[in-house]
RNA sequence: GCGCCCGUAGCUCAGUUGGAUAGAGCGUCUGGCUACGAACCAGAAGGUCGGCAGUUCGAAUCUGUCCGGGCGCACCA
């Protein structure tokens, strides 16, 4: 509703300009410093003053005759801002009546590729890093009506598989039969991070062993032989186990687009084609990358010939790099290849959800993915040189639209305080000690895992949950513990604007008070009690509809303390909006909070069912219930659930 | 060496794209449960927005420069 007007203000202002000095300056709004001073402030009048050579009081007196529909007042101050007061009356009865003006989006189709683990080991919290932005973007971008079709690209025959496949061949060796009985009997993704950290020391010691990795390779490449085989094993069952604790999360995903596919089904044969044919690449004759097919990195980076700094696309040995493969699959992002995966159920999600994943074998069925308007890749800022990259290979294809709507959606990495490297007994180098944060790495198992995270947070939230209800059924304390801490987990993740590097510490993850995901929940179980006690006296909830005419709730919003509550509850599609255009997911965590802070201030000051006058107890029950529709609703959007009580 | 990012209260971070008196949480201190549940609320203390120079009506925000820190710059992904 609050953007509605905004934007209606916006817009008037803007045609008053134009009518009055035949101008076109696209107009701000914003929030007045001071409660006092109105609504929405307008500083237009300063911009005009240049152009103008007018003084800014001088143009915002002429700017602000005018009437919008929902504003009862503009006035002039300061130097020449235009503060606007809203219609309370107007406002609070559209708010009542859902009658936003809120308008229907085109269904343009989205994609948006996060999480994109390894399936090699266990996921730790720089993933669910990824995999929590990405799906609250999901959730954002389908809250304003957008089509959105999530992507979780498996690399399932690159090197970190085969390095796994290299532990069990050759440390352990086992066969294919034994790794199967592995799966089945252990925590499968637990194993191959303790796996994984071994085979990294192995090379370390036994450089001559980095000859069984390339061994593997080829085995993989030519799919055949016990070492495919393992490595088809271990891939299908860690990308079930990053499943199994995205759902732990409410992450789910449409499509899983596979490595192995693009090799099999030729995908980047096609884009190689492409490439040599529009001369994006070119075969390298002299120098360090002989021998290889190479994007020059004029392409990528501004004012660089060096030709030192090219790209290799395709080895010498003939295979194609990581930066290709990703080439051909942007490309079918878009739709631009021609062609199409064939796709095969994976899982049915416990919600009827159904994901796909991608498959060289011919289906009975008429499933496409893929081809959209507008992609969006949840990656970490570690890699933004080899997304410049991919983004070049677009542009040198000649596809400069969508290489100008394929996002790098960046965010910087998760590393580990000293407090938490401690806590977990891991012994730092005389390096790290200096340092404020530790980096994770897998290849030394140093890191946490998602699944323990998240098992703690359990553990403590149901401590909380059993120490006020101690009275309720175990299974459901359990329950609702898990939601708190989810909510934790995710507002944790969230309360961070993507490039800032978080050192994890377990401290400020575990903790539920204050700016956190637990505190927001607390006030919709507040709120939502407070309408439950209602019944429980065995009154009805009001008819809203009826019992509030717009004149009463003039009234009871003349108190200013209540108005500027009603003006904060009703702003969750603004901060929805703020959140997709700067692509800062933490704008609305953070407007979950301010909702939250809002609530409380509400509860502690107007005290409701004691309430003796009947209209005015009506109104705030209708506060109450609108507060507890917005935090519900700006909760779902942060992928966050509102338990029964807590 | 080159490129990108960061430096804001004791700590961890916001700051709506250049606007009015720079804000939260944690921590510290003071007060509030016989109440619609205190996972809460009210209040206090705490700032040369890394330094300097510029751009203009106006700068935490833009430009330059210096200082300090991080991450990239593979025939790994």
């Amino acid at each position: 509703m609050f953007h509605i007007l905004e934007k209606r203000i916006a817009a008037a202002v803007s045609s008053r300009i134009a009518s009055l000095y035949n101008l076109t300056t696209p107009v701000q709004t914003e929030q007045p410093k001071q409660a006092g001073f109105g609504e929405v402030a307008v500083p237009a009048a300063f911009q005009l003053a240049r152009e103008l050579k007018k003084a800014p009081k001088a143009i915002a007196a002429e700017l602000a005759d005018l009437t919008i529909p929902g504003v009862s007042k503009i006035e002039i101050a300061g130097n020449g801002y235009l503060n606007i007061r809203l219609d309370r009356g107007y406002y609070a009865h559209h708010l009542l009546t859902g009658d936003t003006g809120a308008e229907p989006r085109t269904a343009e189709k989205i994609i948006v590729e996060h999480t994109n683990i390894n399936p090699n080991k266990a996921a730790h919290i720089g993933h669910l890093r990824n995999a929590i932005l990405g799906d609250t973007f999901v959730r954002m971008l389908r809250s304003t009506g957008q089509r959105v079709e999530v992507q979780n690209y498996i690399d399932n025959t690159g090197v970190q598989v085969a390095d796994v496949v290299v532990g069990f061949r050759h440390l352990e060796n086992k066969s294919p039969g034994q790794v199967q009985q592995l799966i089945d009997s252990e925590k499968f993704d637990y194993y191959c991070w303790d796996l994984y950290a071994r085979v990294g020391t192995y090379y370390q010691e036994n450089p001559d062993a980095l000859k069984w990795r390339a061994e593997t390779l080829h085995s993989i490449e030519a799919n055949a032989g016990a070492e495919a085989e393992i490595a088809h094993l271990v891939a299908d069952a860690i990308v079930h186990a990053h499943l199994a604790t995205m759902l732990r999360l409410n992450i789910e995903y449409d499509v899983l687009p596979r490595e192995s596919e693009i090799l099999h089904l030729k995908f980047w044969a096609i884009a190689f084609e492409q490439l040599k044919e529009r001369k994006a690449i070119y075969f390298e004759t002299e120098g360090k990358n002989k021998g290889c097919w190479v994007m020059p990195s004029s392409a990528f980076r501004e004012g660089s010939d060096n030709e030192e700094d090219s790209k290799v696309i395709v080895r010498s040995n003939g295979t194609v790099t990581y930066v290709g493969k990703d080439i051909a699959y942007q490309l079918w992002k878009f739709g631009l290849l021609g062609k199409d995966f064939y796709y095969r159920p994976w899982h049915r999600y416990p919600d009827g959800h159904q994901v796909w994943a991608s498959t060289d074998q011919p289906q009975n069925n008429d499933m496409h993915f893929g081809a959209g308007s507008r992609v969006y890749n949840v990656i970490d800022s570690r890699q933004s040189y080899l997304q410049d990259v991919v983004v070049a290979g677009l542009r040198a294809l000649g596809y400069n639209d969508q290489a100008g709507r394929s996002v790098h959606f960046s965010y910087e990495m998760v590393a580990l305080s000293p407090a938490t490297c401690v806590e977990m007994g891991i012994e730092l180098s005389e390096e790290d000690k200096r340092k404020s944060y530790v980096e994770m790495s897998g290849r030394k198992g140093l890191g946490v895992k998602a699944d323990d995270l998240i098992d703690k947070l359990i553990e403590k939230a149901l401590d909380e949950v059993t120490s006020r209800n101690a009275d309720q059924p175990a299974q459901e304390r359990n329950r609702i513990a898990t939601k708190i801490a989810v909510a934790a987990l995710r507002y944790f993740t969230l309360k961070y604007t993507r490039n800032t590097v978080i050192a994890f510490d377990f401290g400020e993850a575990l903790s539920f008070t204050g700016e956190t995901g637990p505190y927001v929940q607390y006030a919709a179980v507040r709120a939502h009690k407070i309408l439950a006690k209602l019944g429980e006296r065995g009154e009805a909830l009001p008819d809203f509809r009826s019992a509030l005419s717009r004149e009463a709730m003039e009234r009871h919003l003349a108190d200013e303390g209540c108005w500027q509550l009603l003006l904060e509850a009703s702003k969750a599609d603004s901060a929805i909006e703020r959140s997709v255009e700067s692509g800062e997911p933490t704008h609305v965590a953070r407007y979950a909070f301010q909702l939250a802070q809002s609530f409380s201030t509400f509860y502690q000051k107007y005290p409701v069912l004691s309430e003796t006058d009947p209209e005015r107890k009506t109104f705030l029950l209708w506060m109450t219930d609108y507060f507890r529709a917005q935090l519900e609703r700006t909760l779902a959007v942060l992928g966050i659930e509102v338990p029964e009580y807590m």
